[in-house]
DNA sequence: CCGGAAATAGTACGAACGTTCGATTTATTT
DNA sequence: AAATAAATCGAACGTTCGTACTATTTCCGG
């Protein structure tokens, strides 16, 4: 009985390397029983399809995700803070290991084609984690530290956007440069977003320009 | 000998289709075959190899992209409102026809851990792709519409990633309203880049602090 | 219109795919 | 330690994949 659970969740441990170089529909059941040093059946019988171990592999990045990145970003100071540290958090794990791609990324591509189940979990995942984003954004909104007016969903579309360019510039291009173009990327944003009060930016422009000749 | 050049491209061209939905790898000489009306191998004569037949759809794929988003975006003057009817171009063609991915972009996740041909040969059209959008970035930046101590490899950078958000959102999100978010983000890009003098942005809000109280 | 060349069809191949099923080994409980 | 349940294996099925080879059809210049 417990003997079953701890191999199902090597496999998918397996599983979720694989995924992440060969994406999850180039996940195949026989390179996973090989790896793990076991048979097709084996491997298999622990789950009911090659479409429920797919989703079993996208819940347990989406677990890794939550507990790597959302969970050490919510005890950062809620506001501002937080939002700098979760995205922080998502790009390094995003660059530091480029070595093994996001399989929502590259799941977005594969399945933006192909309703069924594992699509479904896909969306579902996204939607999840771009749900937390547009939290952070608000609540830096709630504090006076980003415009009133800043629209969050635009802001998690600029967001989203970086990673995915600093995802495909690092993995497909190798450039090795992209990570600090993402921070200097968010860096711009969030001045874009940023609530100035004018009383409190334009003195020293002010200056600057009363010293212009007339 | 013309009939062969003929059936060779109305292959390429219903193969740039199929990969449009299923990418490069879902890419399959039978169901082009089906397609087509045609066997296999007559089919696969046209062609050495299934990673010709690819190479050949990625080589139709740039042709239609410069046919429709490069020369096209050319004719406007050169400077800012050539980068912008480029972008707008490259916007719609990634939105508009979201019923059909980019090649470009399912290819960089098919392919950023595969080596081979079809790789060098992707990643040489979006080096080459994105060489133009540089171009076009320098210029404006000479014609001293974007500020002279921008880094056109960053708005290059971000440019992209707005695509990619919005071939993301637009594609597996099945979200309408996308290509509005990517209009305005390109417009905050801009404007973040934007080359203002003080002594002309300036004096409305000068005037707006002047009459705040001491 | 005919003959050679080009284009297409037909068939077969070995490999890999997901999946099924009965046999067998291992783990857990009594 | 015996009995029962769980886990794993081995072999096979039917498809589909890309590719090779040989026939047949279709095209086109003399």
């Amino acid at each position: 009985m417990r003997k079953g659970e701890q191999t199902r969740s090597a496999i998918v441990a397996a599983a979720c390397e694989l995924a992440a170089r060969a994406g999850l529909e180039g996940l195949t059941i026989g390179a996973l029983a090989e790896r793990m040093q076991m048979s097709k059946s084996g491997v298999f019988a622990h789950f009911g399809s090659r479409e429920d171990l797919q989703i079993a592999v996208l819940k347990a990045y989406e677990q890794h995700f939550v507990d790597e990145v959302l969970v050490p970003g919510l005890s950062a100071p809620r506001g501002l803070p937080r939002l700098r540290a979760i995205f922080a958090l998502w790009l390094d794990r995003t660059a530091v290991d480029a070595a093994s791609a996001c399989i929502w990324i590259s799941g977005a591509s594969e399945y933006d084609d192909r309703p069924g189940p594992v699509r479904e979990e896909l969306v579902r995942m996204v939607l999840s984690w771009q749900r937390e984003l547009m939290r952070a954004i608000q609540q830096s909104i709630e504090t006076g530290e980003l415009r009133a007016d800043a629209d969050p969903g635009d802001l998690v579309f600029d967001l989203y956007g970086v990673i995915l360019i600093l995802h495909h510039d690092a993995r497909l291009m190798g450039r090795a440069d992209s990570v600090n173009r993402a921070r200097r990327a968010f860096d711009r944003l969030i001045a874009a977003y940023l609530n100035k009060p004018l009383a409190v930016t334009l003195p020293t422009a002010i200056r600057e320009v009363s010293t212009l000749p007339h």
